[in-house]
DNA sequence: GACAAGGTAGACAAACTTGTCTACCTACTT
DNA sequence: AAGTAGGTAGACAAGTTTGTCTACCTTGTC
């Protein structure tokens, strides 16, 4: 067997990942993934015993990818704190403007899957805390006062950004948020 | 026929738009709107052809109701245009901590439905709008230098603390988005 | 060679979904 | 009375969905 035989849950992961994205989760179903991976049927269901179980492991997937993406591009901009923290939003304004952007897919998940005990829910939650804690962080090295109370703001206005993005389907959502960002982080620092 | 038998249209959307919102649109097939509103399924298809034209007209009367009740809410609280301002989430606060909360049914029905074609995602987009000209007046009122800038960043507070009630459960996304209301407010008025 | 692991195609089946239709009833208007 | 409008119960049907299963293949290990 070669590689790419080998890799077959790999494959099943992407393409519903993929096709989950695009189409929505619930418009999307396992005989779609099935014939778009190439896999066989028996195969899936090796790897992913329900529907519920691929999903749970797509949206774990996603996330480490998300979470990893995300930290890279933040380090890799800003010379100070505080530009650090307004560059986050240049880096999702980036990601809202392109072409395959359909909306966050932690958030599109909770909603589309509206079942609050789902493991999806869980995902999504504890990717929001770990972007907190990125923030946190940040805002405690450019001096702010209340980096707890200034990372709760913040996940407001990245939630915020990105349901205008994807229901208005504009990307200046980023834009408009930087810019509030701003505000707070002048009026929660040198007093 | 007594007032009830003739309202069978009203009983449907009623109904439809009860299970919709706490089960989600995909989630509640039209059998169940039936049995749940008690009318045949003939009646139901007299007066929505189609599932997807129930769909936009339940969140066509949602976006009716909502509307009205957050005017006269907002319209209800503060004495100063700042105070209105800040108040909204207070009315925000207040629904979000209702048991009933399930989500801001027009951003959930965007992520569900997922298909920007469909009536109830320009339903959505009005709302939006509207809700912005309420705070691009209410702006003007409390002297903020730039009410459009500031609506739109309103949106994204508001969508934001949506989106923290319904995926954190926790209606304090409302204080949060208060609390960054203000700065912005006081960052834009009197320069 | 025998067995295990991982893979293939796809048949099968129960349940669900949306929509169409039959047959009938009640009340109102002309 | 006849016709219209709005209503009832629910059968019918095609299509879709998730999951189970049959039969077979390939590769690697003992």
């Amino acid at each position: 067997m070669t590689t790419e035989i080998s890799s077959a849950r790999q494959q099943i992961l992407e393409t519903a990942s993929d096709l989950f994205y695009q189409k929505g989760i619930q418009h999307v179903g396992i005989n779609e993934v099935i014939a778009a991976s190439g896999v066989a049927k028996r195969t899936l269901y090796r790897w992913f015993p329900s529907k519920d179980l691929l999903i749970e492991a797509v949206m774990q997937y996603r996330a480490a990818q998300w979470s990893s993406w995300f930290e890279t591009a933040v380090s890799e901009r800003g010379n100070t704190p505080k530009e650090r923290l307004l560059s986050t939003f240049d880096v999702l304004r980036d990601w809202y403007a392109s072409p395959s952007f359909r909306g966050c897919p932690f958030i599109n998940a909770v909603l589309e899957i509206a079942d609050a005990s789902h493991k999806a829910h869980q995902v999504s939650i504890d990717l929001r805390e770990s972007i907190r804690q990125i923030i946190i962080r940040l805002a405690a090295e450019a001096g702010v006062k209340n980096p707890d109370l200034f990372s709760r703001q913040y996940l407001l206005l990245i939630g915020g950004a990105s349901l205008m993005a994807t229901i208005e389907q504009s990307p200046d959502g980023a834009t408009f948020a930087q810019t509030a960002l701003s505000v707070l982080i002048d009026a929660n620092i040198g007093d």
